[in-house]
DNA sequence: ATGCTCGTTCAGTATTGACTGAACAAACTG
DNA sequence: CAGTTTGTTCAGTCAATACTGAACGAGCAT
């Protein structure tokens, strides 16, 4: 027989299957894989990892996890933070970190959004069907981009 | 002097402006670039266009534009419309294609959502923090996910 | 100093996925 | 019928980019 409704796994596989989930997820908002895993880790295990640590548990080179970490730490996903007596980096979850994932949206969105303005500033009068659909779309941007904001202002994800 | 207001361009110019940014613009949602051109063609000309027809303008592959038409016209962005006395393949915007693109992101996100949410369920009960932390970015994109259906829903892009 | 322990940078490799051209099938045309 | 126009499929190529290992530099420890 097998398995139907979810069956919790061995504390170490649950963590796996859900670090490398978030390597898939976040690889879909172009992060590379690795900060996805990096992430996953962090939020999964919820306490501080040093970069040696991360690099063998993810079983990843160190290079890849220094670069991925601060991509992460850019973005305000995650935070370095430091360790008395050591010297190492280590990392944890930022402060409001969907609040952060919000913000990120938002910053593509704008980008998407001048892009088309701009583009739509182009168009020549004599065309003017051609100028109406190109600002409709800019306009969709920006309402989207409306929303985005009242969201994070409503849910404190500011 | 450089110009530093935007000027019109001349009327192909500005359309290959467009197109292109579209190519740009749609492949950071995944889209692949020529599927992008098609979307700006048919979103700048307004008008009906032929495979072949776009084949040319775009500078591209027969197969290319078979292969992204086809893309898109599943997201339901552009539609196939037949032409009297022709057997060619023609396309033209699909209805409400805006609206089409919000479903299209609401059909990512209620995938990552459910993707995180049976991570959750799997977590075992002796591990209530990381449980915690994984529902919470559940919740998260229940949340997102709520949001963006609300606006489908009100603006009449649904 | 000398040797470690770190993190970063960079050149090279590997992987992924887009795009093409050719081959094909179906449907028309004469 | 043979020959054309059309769309699709597929194997191969190309381009982008993630990842690695090695080299490096800065700071510590002894």
């Amino acid at each position: 027989m097998s398995q139907v409704a979810s069956v919790p796994l061995s504390p170490t596989d649950a963590a796996e299957q859900f670090i490398e989930q978030m390597g898939l997820l976040l690889q879909n908002d172009r992060l590379p894989r690795i900060a996805g895993r990096i992430w996953g880790l962090l939020l999964y295990e919820g306490t501080v990892f040093g970069l040696q640590e991360m690099a063998d548990r993810l079983q990843v080179s160190r290079a890849s996890i220094s670069t991925n970490a601060r991509l992460l730490a850019e973005y305000g996903l995650i935070r370095r933070v430091g360790k008395p007596g050591s010297r190492q980096d280590y990392y944890e979850l930022g402060t409001n970190p969907f609040g952060r994932m919000l913000h990120v949206l938002e910053e593509r969105l704008e980008h998407s959004a001048s892009a088309v303005t701009e583009s739509a500033a182009l168009i020549p009068a004599d065309n003017p069907g051609a100028r109406a659909r190109v600002e409709e779309l800019s306009e969709f941007y920006a309402r989207t981009l409306v929303l985005i904001r009242q969201h994070m202002a409503e849910t404190g994800h500011k």
